[in-house]
Parts: C-alpha cells; structure tokens; sequence
DNA sequence: AATCATTTGGTACTTTAGTATGATGATTTT
DNA sequence: AAAATCATCATACTAAAGTACCAAATGATT
C-alpha cells in the first residue's frame, strides 16, 4: 500500500513536471514540442511498465488455477479431494474427522485411496505432489 | 489494479481540467496543449502495462522470495533448515537420513526441534507455516 | 579457559500414520 | 433389476513419526 500512495505521488509529480515543461516550451518556444511528447510518451510509458511490477503478489493471491480435471482424471473423488485440501493444511486424521464429521476410520480409508491415486508413500509426498499437479492452491 | 488504473486515469484527468481552467486566464489559448499531453501520458501509461502482462511466465520464476532472515529470527539453525526443506520434498525422516549422511535419530532430533520452533504439531504442519511464513519456496 | 550453540547420536516410549481386509447402505450407471 | 461406484465404519496389524530424556564432539564467542 505504501508503494501504491509512493506510485501515485511520483505519477502527480511527473505530471507536474511535464506541465512545467510544456508550459515553458509554449512561451519560449527553445525545445520542439515533438521532443516533449516524445518525452511524456517514454517517462509515462516506463512508469506504466513499473506500477505492473508490483502485481506479483496480487495476482498470485487471485490466480490459484486448481485443475479440477485432473482431479477426475486421477479418479480422485469429491470426499477424497476435501480429505486432500484438508491434510495439506496439516491436519491430522483425527482432526480432518472431526472438521469432516466423520470417523477416523473413514479418513483412513480416504488418506489410503489418495496415496494409491497420487502414487505417494507418505502424506507429505502427497502434498508434494498434488502442489505440483496444480490440484491444490497453494 | 484495475480500480487503480481507472483511478490514475480519473486523477490525471482532473488535474488536466484544473489546469485548463488557470490557463483560460493566462492564454486565451485555442486547443489546449495540456490535454494533449495528458492523453499522450494516458495512453503510453496503459500501453506500458499492457506491453507488460503479456509475461507472466517470468513472473512466476522470479517470484520466489524466501526469506532468511525470517529462519534466523526463528531461531532455526542451518541444518534444520536444510531438514526442513527436505520434509517439504515429501521425504521420510529415513529418507533424509539418508540424503544427509547423518542416522535418523538426528533427524527426529532436528524434526523435533523444528517444530517446536515453528510452533507446529506435525511435520505437515510444518510445511504449512513454513510456506506461509515464505520460508520455503513454494 | 570457560561458555554457548550446534550437530550428532542414542534409548525408551507414546502417538499417529498407513495397510489389509471386510462389510453395509446409498447413489448412479448399465 | 443388476452392477458399479462411493462413502461410511470397523478390526487388527505394521510402520513411521514424534517426545523425552541424555550425552559427547565441535566451533565460535566471551
């Protein structure tokens, strides 16, 4: 936020400057007023390049592309994918039970059928490789 | 972003219109130069993020901060961290055992000593926080 | 030289995770 | 209607993870 308010106040500024320019260029008319709007066009067109190079964090919030096809496509079902999201919020069974209202037993069964399906041998490695199947956001 | 650049477009244009109305003091002028130069600004400003949002692709490489200063302020010494990484891989604790020429009792050593530092139940959790804390890339 | 943090490793133990197998009701598909 | 899939739960078991101690060698710091 602080760059935002630090953007807007050297875009004004900028601004400033450039009608100074103008204005000066008018009067006297020592500069060509090609060369000014050259100007303008390269100062504005660089400060547009830089107020887009702080988007990063903003559009890693907003773009989580979760492949759901892929979900299918591994066989993976509704239940089993919530179990899934759930374990990569580093829950426990017993815990994911209890958010999911259903016995351990049950998220064992769902946390075996993951593995199988995503050919992991431990909880972590599933994560792992749901992260990388683009099937979680993360 | 797209309320800011709306919102960049709407300032810079009241500004022109401030401008315009002290200049009708000053010269009593035909077309303003001002406006001009403001739409020259607006549009390369535009131009400039457009020509921007057509790489995405490094933006998504480049974006991998982590942050090191954060793992010392924890209080996570180097080989725990390098333990850490290695959890996030999805490796088991003989896994890593193993990558780090060390016995696996070290490694429950260290296992234990991360989470204690990380504030975390599991090693699950562990990746949890270390990724939101941007410790790991992720 | 003494202190401190780190890394290493051990034993013994508890807890959690994961496997194998079977079973039941519900829903969907053939 | 029969078959297949899904979600549920259970028991019994093995494997892995994690805790709680302890201890010794190393390297940096004071």
């Amino acid at each position: 936020m602080k760059k935002t308010i630090f953007g807007f106040s050297a875009l004004i500024i900028a601004l400033l400057v450039l009608f100074q320019l103008s204005k000066y260029t008018y009067i006297s008319g020592d500069i060509s007023i090609e060369l000014v709007i050259a100007s303008i066009a390269i100062v504005f067109f660089v400060i547009g390049i830089y107020s887009n190079k702080r988007l990063p964090q903003q559009k890693e919030h907003t773009s989580k592309p979760v492949d759901l096809e892929k979900v299918d496509a591994l066989g993976i079902s509704k239940r089993e994918y919530e179990v899934l999201v759930e374990i990569s919020k580093g829950l426990s069974n017993r815990e994911i039970a209890e958010t999911l209202f259903v016995s351990e037993s049950t998220i064992k069964t769902h946390v075996s059928n993951i593995l199988l399906k995503l050919d992991a041998k431990r909880r972590t490695q599933a994560i792992q490789k749901a992260k990388e199947l683009q099937i979680i956001s993360f």
